[in-house]
Parts: structure tokens; sequence; C-alpha cells
DNA sequence: CAAAATCATCGTAAATTTACGATAGGCAGG
DNA sequence: CCTGCCTATCGTAAATTTACGATGATTTTG
């Protein structure tokens, strides 16, 4: 019983929660890199952003799988490789929402 | 020595250092929803936050000091209370920053 | 088929975040 | 002044995140 709850809760709604989880998985410096590089670079390897990055292979696989999750890259096995790019529409969404919500 | 570091690591400029700031304080429910109470609300004090929200009134304090140190708030005591708005400027700055991004 | 290359996942320490109660500090009313 | 109200800060557990080496899975090359 910590609140006395008599009045309601704000909750955030269902596009309100993945805003939410687009800002969290951009609010690192490593995955914002790795944002900023798809921008510049829009179809590149894994290997080329541990190349860039001061990072070991595995973290930045694992900042892959956070981007991912949240929608804001989709990545394609090539090969024996896999190639990344940005996830267009997410963007474009994520740039509406923050119209949405200001 | 875990990287070759043969080609030049990837740097964020100051401006995308403030904007990662900003995706973090916003990639938190609890943030998010004061935000979107903000938006609504445009001047309230820390009290209406607390009613609104299912949390303490020290951890909803503490969320709000992250959105005043990401420069997303700002808060001035009035009375004995504080009175919370919308930092119009660094929301505008933000947005236009989202354009450079993607 | 064996070896090398590429990447994801696992297991796990260390660091950070989150949430809370307790406490402190400032201001208004009696 | 004292008391009550409002909020920030402190101290601290629990949960989550971050980073790494090691390991696996898959594909191409020799």
């Amino acid at each position: 019983m910590n609140t006395k709850q008599t009045t309601k809760t704000y909750n955030l709604n269902t596009d309100e929660v993945r805003l939410t989880q687009m800002m969290k998985a951009l609010g690192h410096p490593a995955r914002m890199q790795i944002i900023h590089y798809l921008s510049e670079n829009p179809q590149c390897f894994t290997g080329d952003i541990v190349e860039v990055l001061p990072l070991a292979q595995a973290t930045v696989s694992q900042h892959l799988k956070v981007l991912r999750n949240a929608g804001l890259i989709c990545g394609t096995i090539e090969g024996p490789a896999t190639s990344y790019c940005l996830n267009d529409d997410a963007v474009a969404w994520f740039k509406a929402q923050i119209g949405v919500l200001f």
C-alpha cells in the first residue's frame, strides 16, 4: 500500500510504449554510434561496425540485437555474414510519434 | 589490446552526446509518463505528478531530476512547492536534432 | 571434408539504474 | 517561533544493463 490510488494512474498507450523502447535503444552511446554509422553507410556487415567501435564483437552483436528488437534496424543473413540497415519505416514512425508526443 | 584500432573510432560529437542523454532520459516508462502529463498540463507541481504515478514521492523526484539534467524540463520553486514545465527550447532542439540524425 | 570466416548466443562479473523509506530543508499559517 | 506541508536528498537493497571471453552454428573456401 504505497499510494492511495484515489486517482487514476496515467498509463502509456501502445504507441507510447513502443516509442519508449525506441528511445531507450537510442539512449546509449554505442547504439547511437551504430545508428549514425548506418545512416552514412546504409548497408553494412556486423564486422564493419565492430571495426569502427572500441568494443568486442560480442558486445556489438548485443547492441545490434537491442536495436533490432526495438525495430530500428533490420538484419538479413547474407552468406556467412549478416547485413544491417536502418528500418526506414520505423524511423518514419518514430519521427511522427515524436510530433504526437510534444 | 582488445581491438586492432587500425581504423579510426567513430566518435559522437557534442550534439549527439546530448541527444543520447535526452533519449536515455525519455527511455523509461515513468519519465515518458511525466513528459506526457506535462505536455497536457503545461504547469504543475511535483505533488500532482506523484498523485498520478504509481510510484513513491522519492522515486518521482528522482525521475524529475533525470529529466531536469537532460534539460527537457525546468522546475521553479514556487512558495513551498516546485512547479515543473517542459523546456520548449530543448524540445525544439531535440526535434531538430532527430532530423539531423536520420 | 577440413579449415577459416562471420556472427549470434551463453555464462558471468562489474557497473549502473531503479525504487523505497527515512531524513533534511524551506516556506506558510497559527 | 512552532507546526504542518511540500519536495529534495541520502542510504541502500534489488533489478537491470553492459562488457567480455568462450563457445556454437552456419557458410564459404581450399
